[in-house]
DNA sequence: TATGATTAGTCATGAATCTGACTATCTCCG
DNA sequence: CGGAGATAGTCAGATTCATGACTAATCATA
């Protein structure tokens, strides 16, 4: 399970509510993983009982009460131990690219209209990581950043992201040119 | 499910056996999805019985019986609407990403060192598609491929798997820089 | 002639992930 | 005042994915 490492990944900075850690991986604004609110609440209470984490309530008069969690000991040493353990090349697992390997048996113009689904998606996505990245450098230029801060982790994924966004929009207006430039007939070619 | 689509999607240009769609999957001569063979011959089975795909057992002498298994109407039909069914972006994990995130707390020095093999890995499976990438073409140039081929979709997916697998060396090795940059001292600087 | 590698699969079980449907409180807008 | 929307969470169940341990035949090689 790598959830569990994610979410004390995602608290190495410093305390978060439930609610909010599990925003930041709904949205994507936690760029290195993403997973449902169900599944982060799910894992900060087993996280809880297992002592990784603790928890501190907080009553809100303008809110609804919540609980920040923070790592403790064990949770940090275990971040400790997953970190230095070796790693896999994730797995790749695409539904989009799934329906680009069957354009030759399918009809192409919605798996066209797929991929410029996709690409805007991504355009999306790349910009909300273009504006993370500029909210961590907050003014200050990348060389003077990496000097001097400490919260290097985050600038280094989101770079990750930003450069896997701009792959995916290149690579996805490069196949719907492709795509575009062959004859309109339908496909089965092979049949 | 997804896998199941996958597999349909492998068996888009002919019949295969499930012993060589479980290496596919199982190298990542499949750039497009990841599965272990068990997985892979599980999923057949389930095809077979809900008559996405047909066995066809052949005996042979030099080695052991096998089923080759091709699409049947229904598996096609299956197909195209999975094709033009709406995707999402990939929903992004990455271990190798959670233990970068966490560079702030823990000890950097195996971060690093799973940076740089996570590098060599990417290399070798760049390496592997581009080997891929030119049996596709067989000697042919790109434009002439393109117009001339019934097989486009292997060849779309490997550029994918060759652009990502590219960035990932890229950006490990930015990464690493990054990271000797630094001073040499332990973590632990927001405690 | 034994030994390991490759081909060709199967079975059972566990772990991880996804989904839909819920309960509450508080704020803002018309 | 009434409803929409954000905040803050919970529960149960289903699907999907991963793992280890197997069987069995053939081939190359030492």
């Amino acid at each position: 399970m790598a959830l569990r490492h994610a979410v004390l990944a995602a608290l190495v900075h410093g305390e978060a509510s439930g609610y909010e850690l599990a925003k930041r991986f709904e949205a994507g604004v936690a760029n290195f993983w993403h997973a449902k609110p169900q599944q982060v609440y799910a894992e900060l209470t087993k996280l809880r009982e297992s002592g990784m984490v603790q928890a501190r309530e907080v009553i809100q008069q303008s809110r609804p009460n919540k609980r920040l969690f923070s790592l403790t000991e064990d949770g940090a040493a275990m971040l400790e131990k997953f970190a230095a353990a070796p790693k896999e090349l994730p797995t790749g697992r695409d539904d989009l690219m799934v329906a680009v390997q069957a354009v030759d048996l399918v009809d192409p113009a919605p798996v066209l209209e797929n991929v410029e689904r996709c690409a805007e998606l991504a355009r999306q996505k790349l910009a909300a990581f273009e504006e993370l990245e500029q909210q961590i450098l907050g003014g200050r230029d990348e060389a003077t950043f990496i000097r001097t801060t400490h919260h290097l982790g985050p600038y280094l994924t989101v770079q990750r992201g930003i450069r896997f966004q701009r792959d995916t929009v290149e690579w996805c207006a490069w196949v719907a040119e492709v795509l575009r430039s062959r004859p309109e007939g339908r496909g089965r070619r092979n049949q």
